[in-house]
DNA sequence: CGCGCGATGTGCAATATTGAACAGACTCAC
DNA sequence: GTGAGTCTGTTCAATATTGCACATCGCGCG
């Protein structure tokens, strides 16, 4: 690598293959890293989405965030934390990019560009957790049900017009709401009584205009 | 200020008065800032405690987290959100070093150790949001409340054995856990005469042996 | 086709939680 | 000390939530 050869890219820096960095494919549902895993690498989601889920003392499960193109999965160990503190898997069949944890301090240190880039991704992150912990706190598990399709439909396409929300089993979303699956499916049908939503030839769901 | 007439400390830097940085003393229950205030400065703090709020839609808030000394209020200013998105108020008096964002950012692109410091901070923060999440989702308020207890007397006293819980009115628990304040005031009951906890004479709270 | 399998629709009793009310204790200013 | 204001202890009916069980549905596969 030659140094200064042209202007350092962190976008392209976060999306090809390079020293201390190579590209990865998982099948859906497969394992990026579990909880207790030794720390040692953050991944670039290029094409798919991934599921951040933890396990709680009692043995319950809780799906702490959906992650998708160019977010940052593994984030933590950037912290110096020896572990991973939460499970990471694929929810469809994903590319990452993993970065080495050296490799992606080193040059953190040296390339503002990306410093900067990092800074903001971390920083809205933390935005986005408070608010879930708010919604969490004062929401009833209906109301988090609405927020969560919602979000994911805003996600999904970029426009609410075409709002439209890919397949995910009830299952998953009580994980992500934070009920039971029998709560989910009472709603999910009292919403489309009302009108809100209905469900597309594919089964995928789509929003009331 | 001379250049690089000595090393640059961020310790210091985040506990002295400067250019863009000035000291500022809170009341307790004083607003430092509110939810939609222009958001142009992050504070560190002292001297005393600071807790984070927000409202939900419907009216009711939460307390979404207690900082203390050496913590950083108002990181959210660093993502370029024009507006608070919490409000922060001083939970007992409390001496603040308020530093404007831009000398912030300034100093932070060139100084190595302060960018090295924030982003552990924020990494770490990042993690704790994380939990309480996962907390949140997983246990009931009963769990709850005790894991806030036990996270509290753990802050206040770095020693386990001088648990000492320093008072808490039940309606502030009473957001901090995301429950009523009859529940809070039930469960207190619950964990003294279960012999976990017991009252102090001066009000306080104190872990059993 | 008929089977197995995973996902959804539904019902229900046991619990947990809310929201409001009210009395008593405590604190602080006057 | 008195009174206002605040916080706590306690109660209770109305709701919300859980955890389970079981029927049903859709679908791929031999």
């Amino acid at each position: 690598m030659s140094k200064r050869a042209t202007a350092f890219d962190p976008r392209l820096f976060l999306s090809t293959a390079g020293t201390g960095r190579n590209m990865m494919s998982f099948k859906k549902g497969q394992m990026i890293f579990a909880e207790g895993d030794t720390s040692d690498a953050v991944f670039v989601i290029q094409i798919g989405s991934v599921r951040l889920s933890a396990k709680s003392p009692r043995g319950k499960n809780a799906t702490l965030d959906i992650l998708r193109a160019n977010d940052f999965v593994g984030k933590d160990a950037l912290t110096g934390q020896p572990r991973r503190t939460v499970s990471a898997s694929a929810l469809t069949s994903s590319q990452l990019l993993r970065i080495k944890k050296r490799v992606l301090e080193r040059t953190l240190s040296r390339e503002i560009k990306l410093s900067n880039l990092l800074w903001a991704y971390v920083l809205g992150r933390n935005l986005r957790y408070q608010q879930d912990l708010l919604d969490q706190r004062c929401s009833d598990s209906e109301k988090r049900l609405a927020h969560v399709l919602l979000l994911e439909a805003r996600l999904e396409s970029g426009r609410a017009s075409a709002a439209l929300i890919p397949k995910m089993r009830q299952g998953m979303l009580a994980e992500i709401v934070g009920t039971t699956r029998s709560r989910i499916s009472y709603f999910m049908n009292r919403f489309r009584e009302l009108g809100f939503i209905h469900y597309d030839a594919s089964g995928a769901l789509r929003f009331a205009q």
